[in-house]
DNA sequence: CAGGAACCTATCCCATGAGATAGGGCTGCT
DNA sequence: AGCAGCCCTATCTCATGGGATAGGTTCCTG
């Protein structure tokens, strides 16, 4: 089985590699950038899987893993993250990824998770999507243009340049912002920013 | 040779304990929170080297990190992370750390790394100190009035709450917005609280 | 077609933040 | 004593953010 797995930490995408290709008997290719990674899909061919660490240079979000995605035409692919949360999670099923892998899973079973993956099908750890429904922002009920504001407010920028970035009024931001604190709990501005970088919710 | 590796990322802790062991022929003790860490030195004696995670529950920022030193008794204590700068580096060494592990290290050093610790020595990457002195702000500058007032602004605060929290008047907290803002380069609050949490700085 | 959802805009109002300037007090160092 | 650095405060601008209300569009769905 050849898979490929894109981490910028050396550390733990050499580790991981190791104990696949131990453990699992599998044909471990690696990148350290979700560039190089596209690179290695363009050169060797489809992988029966592969892994994109969620933070990586590139990435921007969930845009890498769409690259990925038509990169690889139709061959799955999955994320990996050790900070994101059920919301990146949701969205990244709904956008087509094969799996999502929290570095808090135990390594028993990755060997297993990675094949039933290559099969197909997808995986989420159970106990990761259960439990607090409410309690849990998860971004999920903000809109897309409240997204692209809050994305804004995580580069520390202003009504007016949002709006300029976006190409609407700079009342229409404040809108946004507005209800997208609200739905995030948030108090002003800055809290919305932190608990967006802080939950990874972009 | 006894080591102890404490983290909260199952699937990175166990892999790291099974190619220290493989590769490195050690025995590997695990933890994944500060408390079981510091529960395991007690109970199963000191070790030659601790690997803690810098973030991991308990840890609080380089509080962790002290509290493990004292209850490994002179033994040495090392850091890992995935995210964290020069500027918790620093700090870390300062506070008596072995050594600071980054995550983006090659694995085929971690063998080496974890033995020179474990003889009494210190290490550190090399690139990974080197370079940017100017360019990259590291908090050092900053008074400790600004470090407490910077504290507030991660956490979403007014001037007002920072005011009443330090018992100072609203206007000397704007001063340290101010200047504070000034020396990390930021051009307002969220911004400097961005960057506080995305280096780690706090 | 009616209703909902998401989006956009406008106009007010008040609170807050950002910045400049000008002090005074304290400490530690030379 | 003089200086520098840090901390605190005051007063005064102007810009920005936060919030309410009201009304408009488009698009999709029942």
């Amino acid at each position: 089985m050849r898979i490929l797995i894109a981490d910028d930490h050396d550390l733990v995408r050499e580790m991981m590699a190791a104990y696949l290709e131990r453990d699992g008997g599998m044909q471990v290719m690696q990148a350290n950038s979700l560039e190089a990674a596209l690179r290695e899909i363009r050169r060797s061919g489809p992988f029966e899987l592969v892994l994109l660490d969620y933070l990586m240079p590139g990435m921007r979000g969930l845009e890498g893993l769409s690259a990925a995605l038509s990169e690889s035409g139709g061959n799955p692919v999955a994320l990996v993250s050790g900070t994101a949360g059920r919301g990146i999670a949701e969205t990244a099923l709904a956008a087509g990824a094969a799996g999502f892998l929290p570095k808090t899973m135990p390594a028993r079973s990755l060997v297993n998770a990675v094949r039933f993956m290559a099969m197909g099908e997808t995986y989420v750890p159970h106990d990761f999507m259960v439990g607090r429904d409410e309690e849990n922002p998860s971004l999920s009920h903000l809109t897309p243009r409240e997204r692209q504001v809050l994305e804004g407010l995580t580069q520390g920028k202003s009504n007016k340049e949002i709006a300029i970035d976006r190409e609407i009024q700079e009342v229409t931001v404040k809108l946004h912002v507005k209800t997208l604190c609200r739905k995030l709990g948030a108090r002003n501005r800055t809290q919305a920013a932190m608990m967006a970088r802080d939950q990874s919710l972009l």
